[in-house]
DNA sequence: GTTAGTTTAAAACGATTGTTTGAATTAATA
DNA sequence: TATTAATTCAAACAATCGTTTTAAACTAAC
């Protein structure tokens, strides 16, 4: 019991190869193999293959979305009666996924994968899952961009959202692209280069349609 | 001969099931029975699946690349001397995605698949085509944001490309996520607003790193 | 009208997939 | 310790996959 139960050896080992691999591309024998347990353990913990996608997924994400409300409602807390900073609200939003990136590099690309794939209704757990945090921050954003139309603002927040998940799954993509000049040394340089981003796409003035 | 060749036709069946279902989820068999042709017809043609998906990526890709190029172009041929706007760059680079967006719903939604698919030999295809790109625009971008340490405009760049793929492979999630209030009425439009916001963010002030 | 090259047809191949089975083993309980 | 429940194991299952095969049909040039 003290030792590491075949579910979460289990867990650890999917949520690794379906990063590295891909989902599809990993089969229950892979996540069996390397694990070192049987092949029918799968079935017998989580049901199915999707169960254990499922498992994967909602090891993560309670977490990481309390975090984020969490964050959220110490900011309300300091600034009562004053407007929160954007800056500030992007930070409650973004920095619970980066530091998962540094101390997971395996969920966040997997959760890539994820929201990409149109079939699945794994897709369907996920956004689900992001709906409410969308709201919650689309709530507190409105209230520190006053001037924005709602629906102007939630085209904002769809472009950075691209952001963020592209950075989740691709920023050994960056590395690669910018010949090694941008390097990961830490999550709040990361983080602060992408606040930086996208609060200023956020409090751009308004384009005019043609 | 006059008639659609049945290279074509599973060209198109393929990139249509490839988004609608997933890459993976969709199988010769699938294709094969929707384009009404024989099964062997696959192999016959592309030699294999990956070569038909290697078919289906350069069909769309280099028309795309070449218009971006174009438009470029055009604006260096228009801006000699005087510094070319950020907008208009923006505009070369994301414009022909969007109008393929439009014009056709399927490819670029295939796209982003591969684009997060961390496993398949498809991928350094599709990201060395983008190599090109990268590095054409970086420079244009170099010269109109003189101020923008190297580094930094390709952090800037992968935030802005990540806001690019999310607009390709997710705007039907915008619209359920803002319950309707977003829609995509035009290819201006969109191009607009996202131009818009990733102005802003390449043209953000630098941020004080801790 | 014959022939050579190209395309399609139907069937089968071998490999791999997720899943299930039933016995063996371990752990927990009383 | 005896009994029960929980877990693991090897093996097999049925289905599906990409691919290959062999024969038939078609096209076009001579």
């Amino acid at each position: 019991m003290a030792s590491v139960s075949t579910k979460d050896i289990l867990l650890d080992t999917a949520e690794k190869l379906f990063a590295e691999k891909g989902i599809k591309e990993t089969s229950l024998r892979d996540i069996t193999a390397l694990a070192n347990v049987n092949l029918a353990s799968v079935n017998y913990h989580f049901g199915s293959k999707d169960g254990l996608i499922n498992g994967v997924i909602v090891r993560r994400i309670n977490p990481l979305n309390e975090e984020r409300f969490r964050l959220l409602e110490e900011l309300n807390e300091i600034y009562t009666e004053r407007e929160v900073p954007v800056e500030k609200i992007l930070y409650a939003l973004l920095i619970p996924g980066i530091r998962l990136c540094f101390s997971n590099p395996h969920f966040l690309r997997f959760a890539g994968q994820i929201v990409s794939d149109p079939d699945k209704e794994v897709y369907h757990i996920f956004v689900s899952q992001f709906e409410q945090v969308f709201k919650r921050f689309r709530d507190a954003f409105k209230c520190s961009l006053t001037h924005l139309p709602e629906h102007e603002l939630m085209w904002r927040m769809h472009f950075l959202i691209g952001a963020m998940i592209h950075t989740w799954t691709n920023h050994s993509g960056l590395n690669w692209l910018s010949g090694g000049v941008c390097k990961l040394n830490n999550e709040e340089e990361v983080a602060n280069r992408l606040i930086g981003f996208c609060s200023a796409g956020l409090k751009a003035p308004l384009v005019k349609l043609i």
